[in-house]
DNA sequence: ACCATTGTTGCTACCGGTGTCAATAAATTA
DNA sequence: TAATTTATTGACACCGGTAGCAACAATGGT
């Protein structure tokens, strides 16, 4: 009765009198099969505790039932939003999620992913930003036959392919915010440079001011890395300078946070001295006093969609939606200026 | 030439001139083989670019060469710590990280792990606490003949199954530090009941003012759930209370810099009317102001461990270390009381 | 009743590795 | 030099599924 060891295809058709192929049909639901075997087939599955062996699907499809993260980014709320987005998507399915970072700096990223695919040979990855943004990468993922999405700022890949936010209006819409409430002094802490997401909430930035028929004051500008100490170090160079301005728009929380502490320590108070805005809405932002307002950044969503992309069947029409929208959360960190 | 597809083991032996089973000991490091030999296969493995099918080895060899985290713990910085740990334990080795998220209040969560296992039947899998205290999934690990470590606050099963930390030491020093600070009157904001962890700290706090010839005032403590938001109603709650005290000791790092935001709501000033210290050393603890002084929990490096012991080779006498120590870190948010 | 279709099912060959054990070559011993 | 022992290597079955195509049964048309 094969009672040693987990029970396998085999000893299901043995028990069910089929073919192993008929035993496939059933889990792989296939609909050229009569409803007599499948219901006699599933009895027995059900009836002696059979589970497909993945390794063994794994190696005839030439493909694995693992989702791959791949990312190059340490914050640690955005990776475990994402990896929940990823996993909510997955959910009920048969497939795991497996996680891979990689060192956007080396000169080996790509021989590096390589090398992942190589051997675990996913189903599907989803990128990360800022890595999403490499097209090589994508092409990659093309080369082994693996299904991905990018996530990103803006349209990097057909939709099929991508999930993205519309970074650039919700900050002209969270500068606007700051300009209704009568600002007209907005000092801007920057992203990184080199990657989309920062250079879009600049264009938002400045598309704001714009509308309201002001110029961006390089002197109310300061650079930043997306990091809490980058935030810091902006913030008091601003101070520093006697820059005069009576709001700061930071590119993330972070940053943001970083931004308040600096301005704190130099006696400013937030927000009666000082109104600040961030962008990401992680879970920090309510946890600070005064709670930050801040643009929503929908991440968990946009990984859920991500999964459901490439976990979805071949050519399914009902393809998830690829843009989602961010939004203003009006917290504690904003009031009209003094 | 095979050109079509990957190289197989298969394409090495022809080319070589050897069989399957020769490029495998070579593959596999056999030491029953001759130089020659060895030099000969590789080099036709490096020549034709072969990597070996993790899947076809997997099948044979009834395990997929990766490690599950299996956790029930949704803090962000924790995790992302634990996986980081993990993933540089077992970098420069063939292995992966899979991801598998559990909750821990669901009747099925045995059942839930049990597909999990079977579906993915995991090298090794890792028990990131609390859900590590529990037996049934230990001996679940060992019915699928799958090594694991457990990661807790107390020594949970044999040297060669668990990492853990001296939390109960380390809030003895921690409070004792607050004592020789000149605080008497030390609040407790406890972490959730039922896991060992906040019991092992809360014990920690009991011998340190024991120690000190103190006894535990029960107005002076209050129940937490290890969240920001508990930490902040704790401390609404002594303060609503009148409570006297100078200082708080929080078990975890979330819950203190809530209780931060509470009193400084209240009007009450860090560090000059409350001192407060915290446990785990998140980055967030020096990312507030006053930064926080804490207790550096070594989670990644006993992830790092715990990784290391379950790709260790069979019997392999170089075993990591199974108990990692905690050590105050002294921040800016302890002064003498006034 | 006979032949062409269509619907179901099974046979056999893989997928790409590993384990067992026998066969062969080289080294050691008598 | 022959007999043994030991080091290397290969043949073959197997891990547990899937794919292609042939075989067979059921259905329909004439």
């Amino acid at each position: 009765m094969a009672s040693q060891g987990k029970p396998t295809i085999n000893d299901v058709a043995r028990i069910a009198a089929v073919s192993k192929k008929t035993v496939s049909r059933v889990i792989n639901k296939s609909p050229l099969l009569s409803d007599k075997t499948r219901e006699k087939v599933e009895a027995v599955i059900k009836d002696i505790g059979f589970v497909p062996n993945m390794q063994a699907r794994a190696l005839a499809l030439r493909r694995n039932f693992i989702i791959a993260a791949i990312h190059d980014n340490p914050n640690a709320q955005f990776l475990v939003n994402v990896q929940q987005g990823i996993l909510e998507g997955i959910a009920d399915s048969e497939f795991g999620l497996m996680v891979q970072p990689v060192d956007r700096n080396s000169p080996t990223v790509e021989a590096d992913i390589r090398a992942f695919l190589e051997r675990h040979r996913p189903y599907g990855v989803v990128l990360l930003p800022p890595i999403s943004e490499r097209d090589e990468l994508a092409e990659l993922c093309r080369e082994f036959d693996c299904r991905y999405v990018r996530m990103g700022s803006v349209q990097l890949d057909d939709p099929a392919h991508v999930v993205s936010s519309n970074d650039r209006e919700a900050v002209y819409d969270a500068v606007t915010y700051l300009l209704d409430k009568g600002h007209r002094k907005i000092a801007l802490i920057e992203g990184p440079e080199g990657f989309t997401s920062p250079q879009e909430r600049r264009a938002g930035f400045v598309e704001a001011l714009a509308k309201a028929g002001l110029e961006v004051d390089p002197d109310l500008v300061r650079p930043g890395r997306y990091t809490f100490e980058s935030g810091v170090d902006a913030a008091e160079d601003l101070l520093a300078n006697d820059a005069d301005f009576s709001a700061i728009f930071a590119c993330n929380d972070e940053m943001a946070i970083g931004a308040m502490i600096a301005c704190r320590r130099n006696g400013l108070r937030i927000p009666e001295d000082i109104s600040i805005v961030g962008f990401d809405d992680t879970p920090l932002s309510s946890h600070v006093w005064p709670s930050l307002t801040t643009v929503h950044w929908p991440i968990k969503q946009m990984a859920f969609n991500a999964a459901r992309k490439i976990i979805a069947p071949e050519g399914d029409p009902v393809e998830q939606e690829w843009l989602l929208r961010s939004t203003l959360m009006e917290r504690g960190s904003v009031i009209p200026p003094s």
